[in-house]
DNA sequence: TATGGAAATGAAAATCATTTTCATTTGTGG
DNA sequence: CCACAAATGAAAATGATTTTCATTTCCATA
């Protein structure tokens, strides 16, 4: 086995919220890093199997990772300008949690997204 | 664009729960039916569009569906085995209307599915 | 019944994220 | 300095999904 490569994790860090492991390696060579993508793959596995990251799938079947515990923030989005706002989820995080366990469910975590017209549009 | 194949829905119906393109591909072809890997993909995306069958992501990214309830839920979901969970979202209903009214935004949706491991994985 | 165009079909090629292979480089203890 | 294990990454392999495109099936109408 490998251990993952720090300067991914960094990366990952400084991406915010979620991040494929494409936009990771794009990311690094945009900076100037000198990684190979295997390697990106490589450590983000890695960082999942320690549990220092969360993985998920987007809607078209991408993994995308972030930080495990990190907080987390939704968005409100426009549907016509694509303006957003940063929300805060107490009220998500809570009812996520609830349900989670209620099922029976351990390590719950949450995707939610909110989307409309601005008041501009 | 194309319709749905109704031989493709029928088989999905009798696939029971989730079933993936390919799965669906070769229960047809074992049953004997002529039908093309193509077709199937371009009816099932249909019945999506339609809002007739449900979509979610397998751990390794293959694509699973299933028929829906008319009603509007969310998903638990256990990030192992697949085993997924309906639930009633009134809460999050109310708290997604609520932050986009505060931020003035019309027409407000959203999208919400919660993650976890079931108590059997 | 013939006909022309639109929709459906599917084989094969293209795409794209991800994994595997494997040869090379790097680091480390002896 | 040496030997050996771990790390690296380029290129090939994989596998689901999508696209292309030529052909077939439908269907309404002349």
């Amino acid at each position: 086995m490998s251990r993952s490569n720090p300067r991914v994790l960094s990366t990952l860090e400084r991406a915010g919220g979620f991040a494929s492991a494409q936009e990771v390696y794009q990311l690094m060579q945009r900076e100037g890093q000198s990684i190979g993508l295997t390697t990106v793959y490589r450590s983000l596995q890695s960082l999942v199997n320690d549990k220092i990251v969360d993985v998920l799938r987007r809607d078209d079947g991408e993994a995308i990772y972030r930080l495990c515990g990190e907080t987390h923030h939704h968005h409100l989005v426009c549907k016509s300008c694509g303006e957003t706002v940063e929300i805060e989820g107490g009220a998500i995080e809570k009812w996520a949690l609830n349900v989670g366990k209620e099922h029976g469910f351990r390590e719950v975590g949450h995707t939610a997204e909110i989307f409309g017209l601005c008041s501009k549009c």
